[in-house]
DNA sequence: CTGCACGCCGATCTTGACCTCCACGGAATC
DNA sequence: GATTCCGTGGAGGTCAAGATCGGCGTGCAG
């Protein structure tokens, strides 16, 4: 959208750009039609017209359309991981961490590109590149709190992954919806309801330690 | 595999088939290779080879290869559905209604054939006849734990149903996790687990402010 | 016994999308 | 101010995959 001098006009000066614009430029008309078509239905010609070059260009920046969807894949799949790893080591108490890790979801969510569908509802999980790139994501939140959910309550690590997995389902989806309903709740509100109930479901697990 | 008069070898006799008995065949190879290749990479050549028959044959039972993926696709929305809505409405206890919603989904997953799989991972969201189908699942789940959220908490409609939402995604992420997993826990505790975790989320909802 | 009808298969066509080749235009240099 | 160089643009090749036509063999009616 904002090139740095300007929007492309349909026709008219060719406008230069130095090689690193123009790549980010690249990547972010990529990220506007994989958002909005998916990968299978976005074609290499509309991601180029989108950009304002032609498609040679695009390929002396990248080789193939898969990698550059694995490009913005890993732009990312890194920073809801990191959100949700931040949330778990950044304080010790563990309702504090419980809201922050929903806010992470709901942060990623609401990010205006709507760049977590490359994640979420990517319809190339068969990609073996791109399945490991989606499951190191969940894993990864999964894993982050079942450290958390076992050294908290001793739980046996299955179990433990069972419940973890459950919290970011529960966040995950209701992320989601709470976005597929147009924001009709605050953010504020949603998280804190959100984080209530999932606080609730797992507060009590501590079965004989602490009691909050 | 269990094809009527034993499996078809492959070369000898065609095998002649009545017609209703062969559509019965060609959507459980197609279910067979949709589930496991997924809709893009499933190509109607695997789906004939794999019913031991030629692509034309399968093109006279089916008009297109869309077409068969929502025969099946609908073959198995409604269950999920109805599962869950008969788990609302085959009792008052609402503990209950939580168990034997955690226990639809997971009943859904540990299917043998992994049906779920088009359902929860299509890879064909953008096609608006299966986003159509996939929505109507997701929201009629959603829409039915709503009425009895709102019934029996009196929180809003809109609160009630980013609740909900969270409800299924937590059995929906914790189901698909557990058979990823290997089904390492047995059915039983994983149902169990998540039920506690849920019910204890959303339990002490009625009357209770949001700021614990 | 013989002609007929029907379901099935091998081989083919076509479309569409990813990926490169020949002409043009501005910028730096002597 | 002319030349040379480099990047851009439109037109085309290739290939995979969905969709389809003439031949064949089997079982049945007459």
């Amino acid at each position: 959208m904002a090139v740095g001098s300007g929007s492309a006009p349909p026709t008219g000066r060719p406008t230069r750009l130095p090689r690193s614009a123009r790549r980010k430029q690249l990547l972010a008309a990529a990220q506007e039609v994989f958002v909005a078509q998916g990968y299978h239905a976005a074609a290499m010609d509309d991601i180029a017209e989108r950009a304002g070059v032609s498609k040679p260009v695009l390929y002396q920046h990248f080789p193939g359309k898969l990698e550059l969807y694995l490009a913005l894949l890993d732009t990312h799949c890194d920073a809801i991981v990191a959100q949700v790893r931040s949330a778990m080591v950044g304080t010790s108490d563990n309702k504090e961490r419980v809201k922050g890790a929903v806010q992470a979801y709901f942060d990623f969510v609401d990010h205006e590109s709507e760049a977590f569908r490359l994640v979420f509802e990517s319809d190339l999980r068969n990609e073996p590149a791109v399945r490991e790139r989606v499951e190191r994501v969940e894993k990864g939140c999964i894993a982050a709190i079942t450290d958390t959910i076992i050294s908290d309550t001793g739980v046996s690590r299955a179990h433990a992954e069972l419940l973890a997995s459950g919290l970011v389902g529960a966040a995950e989806t209701a992320a989601q919806f709470w976005l597929a309903a147009g924001r009709k709740v605050p953010k504020a509100d949603a998280e804190a309801l959100l984080a209530t109930l999932t606080w609730r479901g797992i507060a009590s697990f501590p079965l004989q330690g602490e009691s909050a």
